[in-house]
DNA sequence: GGCAAGTTGAGGAACTACCTCCAGTTAGAT
DNA sequence: ATCTAACTGGAGGTAGTTCCTCAACTTGCC
């Protein structure tokens, strides 16, 4: 059971340093939808070593956002941390969106949480109890308008993050221009209109399936030798 | 000058609406982006034959939505007609939402109005003064919010659409919720978040060339002989 | 120096889309 | 009935994209 793992040749260390920063860079800019090819290209590294160190790009998402949605999660945690919840939800959104909206790799991986079991479980157990926490307390509050809750959140940040991928990187005040609107709409008010049926678990999963590209790749050409 | 047309021969003719009746039904699933193989396939009939009578997308579209997009005007001029501009204005939303939710392609065509010069330029010209009218009349109501405007609108809708699409068909009220959600959003009231600058057509311009796939076909194996 | 570990990138497979071409099939005039 | 211009079908060429392997080569390390 105690599986030796030989240490990487120091050539080969630098160079998968160089793919995980080449892999941030491009899933920054494509998202989940970027290709091993192109990771490779921006390390200036061949195709067949990106291939050989991270078999699939699973492996490589993991390696590259593994940390980067911990900050995600101490965000959450000092949005708890504020005593009105509603200025912590709006908080929450606000910095979120703006980091999403950089990082199209980071919005697609965060939007996996709580969908996906295999990849950021971890991330997902810490996460959505706090989200949960701060909703109901601003639901407490009275803040937050009551039709609305934890489902609705995700589903927001795919809107607003659809939105500035095609406002693109020359127009970032796009985004937060219809994220206000939205966080207006959020709040509880005596004339609100009726939201219909809340979303459900499976809806939820339904939309964050057609939103983020499939992280196992859809291997067209698989050039597997009989 | 008096350019004779000859009269299609009656099977063509017949061929003919069969294939501007399957692209409606093929731009309606897939939007622009629906491949002129695609429509001959559905028409049952033989791909020459509709690069025969029409020999781009472009003329193809303008054939199937000519007449649909005189339906969003009536919808307009149904809205104006309303004392409340607000009820007015909302009741539009709505209805185009459905609408365009159902269509991908006179989504499509409808972000087109306004944008594209060429394609929609008399749709445009009957639609955008009568919302204009409404937008108007709701700010004198007090009822818009007033640092809402008309090029606002197109970006919702290109919002709402879009999500119903990561959707699905099957799940139809989720982007009624979260219109409702933004049209709680755009009424005027004290506590309103500041929206910061607003939206210029040219920032309109650059989102719905980013969503609506290019009517000219891209051409990639255009084969054309040297 | 030797050799295991590592690197490379051309290239094959699989997919998708565009559009043409010409042998074969009509509609409709005479 | 015959003729022919108009029309049809759809196989197939061009081309873009992506995935991944493999055999020849290079390099770190003992």
């Amino acid at each position: 059971m105690t599986e030796t793992v030989r240490p990487l040749r120091r050539d080969a260390q630098r160079n998968r340093e160089r793919i995980i920063e080449a892999a941030r860079e491009v899933f920054a800019a494509r998202g989940f939808a970027a290709t091993l090819d192109d990771v490779a290209h921006h390390a200036a590294v061949g195709v067949g070593t990106v291939y050989r160190r991270f078999p699939t790009k699973e492996a490589l998402i993991e390696a590259v956002f593994a940390d980067r949605l911990e900050d995600l999660v101490s965000l959450a945690e000092d949005a708890l941390a504020l005593p009105s919840a509603w200025d912590g939800l709006t908080m929450l959104l606000r910095r979120t969106a703006r980091m999403h909206c950089g990082d199209r790799g980071l919005r697609d991986a965060a939007l996996c949480i709580g969908i996906d079991k295999h990849h950021f479980a971890r991330v997902g157990e810490h996460m959505v109890p706090l989200i949960g926490e701060l909703i109901d307390r601003a639901h407490a509050e009275g803040t937050l308008r009551p039709d609305v809750g934890l489902q609705d959140f995700p589903i927001i940040m795919a809107m607003i993050t659809d939105l500035a991928r095609h406002a693109g990187d020359t127009r970032p005040a796009i985004h937060e221009r219809y994220l206000e609107l939205i966080i207006d709409g959020l709040k509880a008010q005596p004339g609100n209109g009726d939201l219909g049926p809340a979303v459900t678990q499976a809806d939820l999963e339904a939309i964050v399936e057609d939103c983020v590209p499939p992280i196992e790749a859809r291997r067209p050409g698989a050039n597997r030798p009989s």
